[in-house]
RNA sequence: GCCCGGGUAGCUCAGUUGGUAGAGCAGCGGAUUGAAAAUCCGCGUGUCGGUGGUUCGAAUCCGCCCCCGGGCA
């Protein structure tokens, strides 16, 4: 029997839980194509430490969103649905699947509950609200924030910078308050058109395959593909400069900390950044049905029973 | 075998004159609407090696036993 091809597949799992597999697993089983729904993958220049797929992998099956971007630039999940909706069509198009996979929660709510329609920020009310904070502290922040929309500002946190200034950054380019943009959200997918998974697996195991997986990746030359993009000298501010492990192999190669003190580092983020991700999936994607083995036979043969519910 | 030193949270260690224990790191729970591999909030998780005893009360004092490190043989 044909797979029926009538609905998105979205899989969702944290970092080093072999999502990559079983989204080729599931392509090849639904005719599909593969859409990359990971905030780092999508840059270039970092292949290794942000495990995207290899080569063999994406001659098996055609991937996207994964490299498109120059490390320069700045996505955001706005910018990556945009991206998204545009390349699923494409495929839906050709007649085949879209199997969206990566580890980015908010860029799935993106697609089944939504992104509230705010105008793009120019480049001046960005400015001015960096600024007030540089100039006037987070309590002036905060204030302001309050000035705009008070039903955000008691829900942030004072010491969340980054919210505060997008309630501030859209008050100056808007006017408005933020929370009403939000009550205006309605899903990018309809909820019948996708079907979504988790994998999640028993934590000591994912932990040991973090550990381990960096270690392959270090005996792979991800000090030397760091080395490499360090040397493009890019605004530690950046998104990709915040890919894990590469704070800690540059401050490595700037002579900081020794090698081992890195890997060390670079093991233990990635470890609190699976426990973030487990926690995102546990409470924003309760419904989704699971896969728990890191096994790849197994996590496949649960995989077809999870497609063979849907048809 | 004898003599020292040490066994307290997952790890490294604090613990004043006896009042059922606390730091760092690790870890755990949570939030999450355009930076999300981001940005934040919260939480000590413990038969104080074991067992008897002294005491109103023992991680703290005493006896015996076990384990680890060092020294002497």
């Amino acid at each position: 029997m044909t797979a029926a091809p009538y609905r998105d597949l979205l899989i969702a799992g944290p970092t080093a839980a072999g999502k990559t597999a079983l989204a080729i697993a599931a392509a090849e089983r639904l005719d599909g194509e593969i859409v990359n729904a990971d905030s780092m993958q999508i840059y270039d220049g970092l292949h290794l430490i942000t495990a995207r797929p290899t080569a063999e992998e994406t001659a098996r099956v055609p991937h996207h969103l994964f490299g498109v971007a120059d490390p320069a630039e700045r996505w955001s999940v706005g910018r990556w649905s945009d991206a998204a909706l545009a390349v699923c069509e494409d495929i839906r198009g050709r007649g085949k699947t879209p199997v969206i996979v990566g580890g980015t929660g908010l860029y799935f709510n993106a697609l089944t509950v939504g992104l509230a329609p705010v105008p793009e920020i120019g480049e001046a009310a960005r400015k001015k609200a960096a600024d007030l904070l540089e100039r006037d502290g987070p309590a002036a922040l905060k204030a302001e924030a309050e000035r705009f929309d008070p039903d955000a500002a008691a829900r942030i946190e004072p010491a969340d910078r980054q919210r505060l200034l997008r309630v501030v950054e859209v008050g100056y380019e808007t006017g408005r308050a933020l929370s009403d943009f939000h009550a205006n959200t309605t899903p990018l997918l309809p909820p019948e058109r996708w079907r979504g998974l988790v994998i999640e697996p028993d934590r000591d195991s994912l932990y040991a395959r973090i550990d381990a997986r960096f270690d392959m990746m270090m005996a792979a030359g991800a000090l030397d593909e760091v080395e490499a993009f360090a040397a493009r000298d890019l605004d530690p501010d950046l998104p990709a400069m915040k890919a894990l492990g590469v704070p800690p192999l540059m401050a490595h190669l700037r002579g900081e900390i020794s090698r081992d003190e890195a890997v060390e580092t670079a093991k233990r983020d990635s470890r609190r950044y699976a426990k973030r991700q487990l926690t995102w999936f546990r409470n924003q994607t309760a419904s989704w049905p699971r896969i728990t083995s890191l096994d790849p036979a197994r996590a496949q043969k649960a995989l077809e029973a999870v497609l063979a519910e849907g048809e």
